[in-house]
DNA sequence: GGTCGCTTGACAACTGCTTGACAAATGTCA
DNA sequence: TGACATTTGTCAAGCAGTTGTCAAGCGACC
């Protein structure tokens, strides 16, 4: 298949051509050793010449490291993921290994098939995103001595992973008290009911956080509230969507806050209230976190928490006595997958 | 650092531990060759029990395939490359490789560098989702016998490449059609200027296709334009954005016209007119590509165009004579590198 | 001249897995 | 019983690197 018919260069070609040992193509290629001068030069005109790059495969082999972390998402089309890739890859490109990302959906089944691929391939470290609730396969991780992360979606209860999250509780509570300052004092939480560990979190968070304000926090059907809390942006935006073309104003009817403060959030058009945590700086957090375990051999331990910050924009306000509140006749959208099951119009 | 502080199984004490050679247990796995049942058995439980897993380096190293493929995007951040990703995905989990993920920027040297590195791992395949223009790195892939497929970023001149894009000739002749009947004879494109591959062939195809109308195209400034064709929804959205802060109406004032239909276009605060293309479907056929190239052991050579579709929405109207065009005063956002360099609020 | 220390590079033994060649055991038939 | 074919499983040689050991070459010194 190759242009020239004739397989990659071998370290054994190089060799060959150059008249010297394997040994010695290797000390060049590594400068693990000192090489006289005229060899070096000649080696390096021989690998010039025969194009010959090492083969990453036998080297992890021998090296017992691939250079490799995955990257473990829930819904690659929501761009709070494509931050913490950036700020993985940010991370990463220092020490140059490739990413492995793959997307679970949150789907037990899949999370555990990919963790055998993940084993099998011994990559050095995994980030996970976003996973399904009481997932088991960041255990099987650290059983098999894979350095694991949770970056934004909680803590595990297994010490040798490590993780980096968005401190929910402290955001919640900011949601909770603005909503409370407008007057709002029956909210309705949409996001995912089932799986997703991040989602649970949140959840719990906003129960928490309403109790303290006694709001009465309604989860499943809206009924009498006057503000949505969205589990993240996406989710918000789609329900701005749904109650718009329901015939709710928004933010005179209903307030809605989002989560994540995604680039679309502070769109003229869409001007959404949100909670801003650096997705970015999760993702690099987490990456240096992996790195430092694989580089001393351990697992990662450490337990991070990010502050966030409350943007106040246009979807919030404050409520209108005479107005109706939210009831049967409109249920809020709660899950939103992958960018395929957003209905395209 | 393994919780019981030793190193994964390896084939060999399977053998040792179930009393059979190591190609037996090779043949157990593989269900390569016959092995009476009650050895079968016998491995089995070694296996199981001793939670061994075979080293895909090992295999790789032997095989000469890695069972990985990678995605090189520009910006992970636009949901359009996120459908792709799904879509190779998709049409991956088939014969389950896994896919490298890497965020080339379209800068020229990391694309280089990329490239170095997919070779010395021996991926087995390449699809490339935006490279900067007249980028070599494709056709050096090639030279190390690694299939590549352009997916939405045009077509190569190298004929060991394949391709699979959208038809952007007739879906510009589509958007200038629709802005022509809405009486639009002067309109701007917004898109980069530099660097892209995919962006230059929308703007060599808006060129195309304006003359056909005799429309003027500005490509830098807006003079005189009453409508905006950009180069991706988050471009569009972004000038959406501008237009309106800058005080302009759209669609009263200016028109604007988007690409790729992105989830967001359909939101109804933002009811963008653009060109539907199915991103997933370019993700699954270049997959399938690379697939069977990989199977024939061959590069992936075919060339698919697939035809658009024009989604009219809110953001396109007829022109109203008496209203001012754009002019000096405003100019368009052209550029929409990453989700980082988006302006977070 | 013998010994020591130093540089330089060759050799061989690994890494974990696959596979073709081959050997042993078993079965079939004359 | 012997010739032959068929299962069943072992052996050893790869795959492409890295690394510890060792030998050769060299100058310096006693």
């Amino acid at each position: 298949m190759r242009s020239d018919g004739k397989s990659p260069a071998t370290i054994k070609d190089v060799a060959r051509l150059a008249g010297v040992s394997r040994s010695t193509v290797s000390n060049v290629i590594r400068g693990s050793s000192t090489v006289a001068d005229d060899l070096r030069e000649r080696v390096m005109a021989v690998i010039a010449e025969t194009n010959y790059r090492p083969d990453a495969r036998a080297r992890a082999l021998r090296e017992r490291t691939t250079g490799m972390i995955a990257l473990i998402t829930a819904d690659t089309g929501n761009p709070f993921y494509a931050s913490l890739g950036l700020g993985v890859e940010e991370a990463a490109t220092l020490g140059e290994p490739l990413m492995i990302v793959a997307n679970s959906h949150c789907d037990p089944a899949a999370e555990l098939a990919l963790c055998d691929s993940l084993i099998s391939r011994r990559v050095d470290g995994v980030i996970v995103g976003d996973l399904s609730s009481n997932a088991g396969f960041p255990s099987i991780l650290a059983d098999n001595g894979i350095p694991v992360v949770l970056a934004g979606c909680g803590v595990s209860t297994d010490p040798r992973i490590g993780a980096v999250d968005t401190d929910d509780e402290q955001a919640m509570q900011l949601i909770i008290d603005h909503l409370f300052a407008l007057g709002h004092r029956t909210v309705c939480f949409a996001g995912p009911v089932d799986q997703r560990a991040a989602a649970d979190r949140r959840r719990l968070a906003a129960r928490t956080a309403a109790a303290s304000r006694g709001i009465v926090l309604q989860e499943d059907r809206p009924d009498g509230a006057t503000a949505l809390i969205c589990h993240n942006d996406l989710i918000a935006i789609d329900n701005l969507d749904a109650l718009e073309r329901a015939g709710w104003l928004v933010p005179d009817d209903v307030s809605v806050v989002g989560f994540d403060d995604t680039p679309l959030a502070a769109h003229r058009r869409i001007s959404l209230t949100s909670v801003r945590c650096d997705a970015v700086a999760l993702g690099r957090i987490a990456a240096t976190q992996i790195f430092t375990a694989i580089a001393e051999r351990r697992h990662a331990t450490e337990r991070q928490l990010l502050e966030c910050e409350l943007v106040v924009r246009g979807t919030t306000g404050p409520t209108r006595p005479g107005r109706p509140s939210l009831g049967a006749g409109w249920n809020p959208v709660h899950v939103l997958d992958t960018a395929l099951e957003r209905t395209p119009h």
